[in-house]
DNA sequence: GTTAGCACTCTCGATTGATGAGTGCTAACA
DNA sequence: TGTTAGCACTCATCAATCGAGAGTGCTAAC
């Protein structure tokens, strides 16, 4: 989809190039003439103007009014990131420096997503996002009971994807810390590894304490089956908001709404392309209507079978794709690693 | 500190009372002519001008430019805040809006954090910040070790004030599960209720995993005690930005930098007032300098001895103090109750 | 002490006109 | 047929100007 059908020229096509690249930096409409200074070009505006003309024909480029310069379209946008800009990679001290900042990242996963989103968005002055790494079925791997009142204990579950899960929960009757460290050994035994549906269809005796946790147990896990990319861990709203086409107060409000923790969730596409791509999305392409003129930058970590994850850059269509698309990718392959390490081969 | 040393006529105090509630009203400069009629007075416009000069004199209001209305000055507030707003009572039929919100609470703590503030930001039309409630001294209360590889595990654990911590560790010689959980139960039953000095003092072997686990644990509970407010949860900075003083985007910015999430712990006195009062911070008053053009309601909420936390509201110094004062000290109250119910009578 | 009256100040919005950037078209040129 | 110079035309932007309106501060009368 979004591929123009237009086969551009070659030297139409590097006219597209210059314009697009002079336009993100500038944030300024580009004239036929400035772009002939600007890079010394070997023909007069006169040309540059009549291939521009016909790239407006061709809908890559847009007048903001009738003597101002030209401004991409999504569709020049789009042609650009498909065809022009070339497969960029990141120059190697800036992976040192990704790295680098990596270096320090504990072992807390909730800590390392902030530490992702925040060294993803001040590497491409955007805003960033990072999803917690999750699998499609989650297991149980061992529950513990802690005692807090008579009635009442703290259930604590560690799922096969290295969460931990937190709930109070009550008894009918009273019972002591012993007693629930022999339910928790028990159960541990017989659930270990198992999922919420399995879980549910082991035999436990009616009205037991057993089938009291059974049921927070997999009440627990179902829910974070569900959860989707809820977790998502957003950095640098500022840089977004700083940006000249944000000036206004207003749309910068509808934006900060689009992109707030809790809606961005549902706002980003639940299936993320496979570790290793990264897909673009521009402007009017997105489906969800305030962030119609922002471009969502997209790719998935983790390993097939195991945990995985999304990482996005957000930012104005007007964005460095290829720095950005170069570091969305970096990042994916070593958010990739970092999981790995971590969970190590536990499918083995 | 700040409490005006003028004592105000009667008159004259009526008349800045008014100035205040129509400015915080309408974000307008007020004028004798509007104020007069606005609320039917038995004087003139001429009069309310003397009286408005001798005002103005005196500190509590001034003036945009020659000719505007008069607008509220820092000690002016003050001086409203402090003698005549009275002490506001929030109506019934808000306090059971906001009792049935909490209803849907879970005793998951960080979320009853976010709806904490979600409510408490809705509710006043401005961003509120909770904090996590939190003791000085942080007791082990159990943990638990979950085997990941051959050399590494996780440890779980929960302190007395049931928060759950977790952290990877590594061994140097491989284990297995059930040795994990058998280091497990004696650990518990050793070091129950604990806190790091103690625990520390502990006598292990030299080189044993129980020193590893010791290690791990002890710091875990050392960096709780030292986490202050760092983890504060802030909902409705868009109630901020949409108040019209924020209207130039430049300035949003500077207010978002302010409260951003990370800063804004910072920000915060560290020690809030006691349980049930109310610290009302103006403007200028405020030792941030981001924030001089902000007011900050402050509440402790908690329990002496026990596990106690904070709870704000941020908004342009036009602010409806008395419902805002009002909306935070009940909240207090309310969070207070349901950390009494959630932890319980753990001291004794 | 209160009030009417009035001059004065200052903001705000609309209008105007000059400026300049940039286009689109035409005609000449290679 | 592609390229270029020339030129009229359009439109945003900015500064200057003007009038209206709001509000004050002062004075003098009550």
């Amino acid at each position: 989809m979004g591929v123009p059908a237009v086969e551009l020229s070659e030297r139409r096509a590097a006219i597209l190039r210059l314009i697009i690249s002079d336009y993100i930096q500038t944030a300024q409409p580009v004239g036929s003439e400035g772009l002939v200074q600007r890079h010394r070009l070997e023909l007069s505006s006169a040309t540059i103007r009549n291939e521009m003309a016909r790239l407006e024909d061709e809908g890559f480029i847009t007048h903001p009014h009738t003597s101002a310069g030209r401004v991409p379209s999504d569709q020049g946008y789009r042609y650009y990131v498909e065809f022009l800009m070339g497969d960029p990679e990141l120059p190697t001290d800036e992976k040192l420096r990704i790295l680098h900042q990596f270096h320090q990242a504990t072992s807390h996963v909730a800590q390392w997503l902030q530490l992702a989103a925040a060294v993803l968005s001040q590497s491409v002055h955007n805003a960033a996002l990072v999803t917690a790494p999750r699998v499609a079925q989650v297991r149980l791997r061992q529950l513990q009971l802690v005692a807090l009142h008579e009635h009442t204990a703290l259930l604590v579950l560690v799922t096969e994807e290295v969460k931990v899960r937190q709930q109070v929960m009550t008894f009918a009757d009273p019972v002591t810390q012993d007693e629930l460290t022999r339910i928790a050994n028990r159960l541990n035994a017989q659930w270990s590894g198992l999922d919420a549906p399995a879980i549910r269809a082991r035999p436990v005796d009616p009205g037991s304490r057993d089938e009291a946790v059974r049921i927070v147990v997999a009440g627990i896990l179902e829910e974070d089956e569900a959860a989707g990319f809820s977790d998502a861990h957003v950095e640098g709203l500022r840089n977004v908001l700083e940006q000249p086409e944000f000036s206004r107060s207003t749309k910068a409000l509808e934006v900060l709404e689009a992109l707030d923790e809790h809606n961005l969730a549902a706002t980003i596409p639940a299936e993320g392309p496979p570790s290793g791509g990264v897909t673009v999305i521009i402007g009017g392409e997105n489906p969800n209507a305030p962030l119609r003129e922002m471009s969502v930058i997209l790719s998935g970590y983790g390993s097939e079978g195991g945990p995985r994850g999304l990482l996005a850059v957000l930012g104005p269509t007007r964005m460095q794709y290829p720095r950005a698309v170069a570091t969305v990718r970096y990042m994916g392959s070593v958010m990739s690693a970092l999981l790995r390490r971590l969970y190590g081969d536990e499918d083995r």
